[in-house]
DNA sequence: CAAGTACTTGATTGACTCACTCGGCATTGA
DNA sequence: TCAATGCCGAGTGAGTCAATCAAGTACTTG
């Protein structure tokens, strides 16, 4: 039930880019300075999410990092789906990424209590970050 | 954002020892071979829910594990808690375990947006866990 | 009391993940 | 060209997970 320093990481990268989004770009550095990140652990995070479509990159210099889309249309939980895999606490119980539970002596899709409790605990979960975006979050920072 | 083996172990056991409440205490290989769990492995999940004060046990030949409690004062917020540590994605929002973030460039109760969105997720996991007994556990099990 | 059974405890293991780190390459602008 | 920046893959050390092992200790039955 933990939320990586990769996924934290990453939405503190993405906030710094929603408040300067449609502005300026930001480098690797700047977002590294501003929220205390090490750079190069920073970079490979900047670099998943790019390849994810939700950045876009220039090298060289005068380089640096953008959103593509607007922040009100990125959902924390995409963000961390990318970062840290699947929401679900437990695979069986997954929407996008359902895998069978292998030792579980119950049927499939049938009553297993545990999938039946860990559904609803998935649903909850998703339930709120699937509709908090990159704008609730930059906004609860800036009202305070 | 996974629930551990050893917390789903621990579920799975529990549910067996639920539904033979009162009735008879159940010996750990009786345990593992109706979940298919691995005895040893097991052995100090029950241990662990035993020194929390949940379990009695009994040695000798005729020994076995009994609930303490009625089934319906268990919660599965409890159990997880023991076994896999606090619900909480991230310390800092903790209540039951609270540990101020190290890195975070925000002050320490102050406007973390992070904070602030995984406070409400652990308020949504704990408010499923923390009503879900050991009873409802076994009884969406027996309705299927 | 003896022997068997089962619980208790701690150490250990191997695989894996987490959180970084490093070195080299590609691209861009001055 | 060269310096700054991003791109990429590999590597590393610490720690965790899931399980196993090896000795105990306690209890019950015969």
């Amino acid at each position: 039930m933990k939320l990586s320093k990769k996924s934290e990481y990453g939405l503190r990268a993405l906030l710094e880019l929603t408040l300067f989004y449609g502005k300026e770009t930001l480098q690797r550095h700047q977002i590294a300075t501003r929220q205390h990140i090490p750079v190069e652990f920073l970079e490979q995070i900047l670099l998943a999410l790019k390849r994810a479509g939700l950045l876009s990159s220039r090298r060289g210099m005068k380089g640096g990092y953008a959103l593509i889309k607007p922040p009100g249309e990125i959902t924390l939980g995409q963000v961390i789906r990318i970062l840290d895999g699947p929401l679900a606490p437990i695979g069986c119980v997954s929407k996008t990424a359902y895998q069978k539970c292998g030792d579980c002596p119950y049927a499939e899709h049938a009553q297993c209590p545990v999938q039946h409790v860990m559904g609803s605990v998935r649903d909850a979960i998703a339930g709120i970050l699937d509709h908090y975006t990159l704008d609730d979050f930059a906004s609860g920072h800036r009202k305070g």
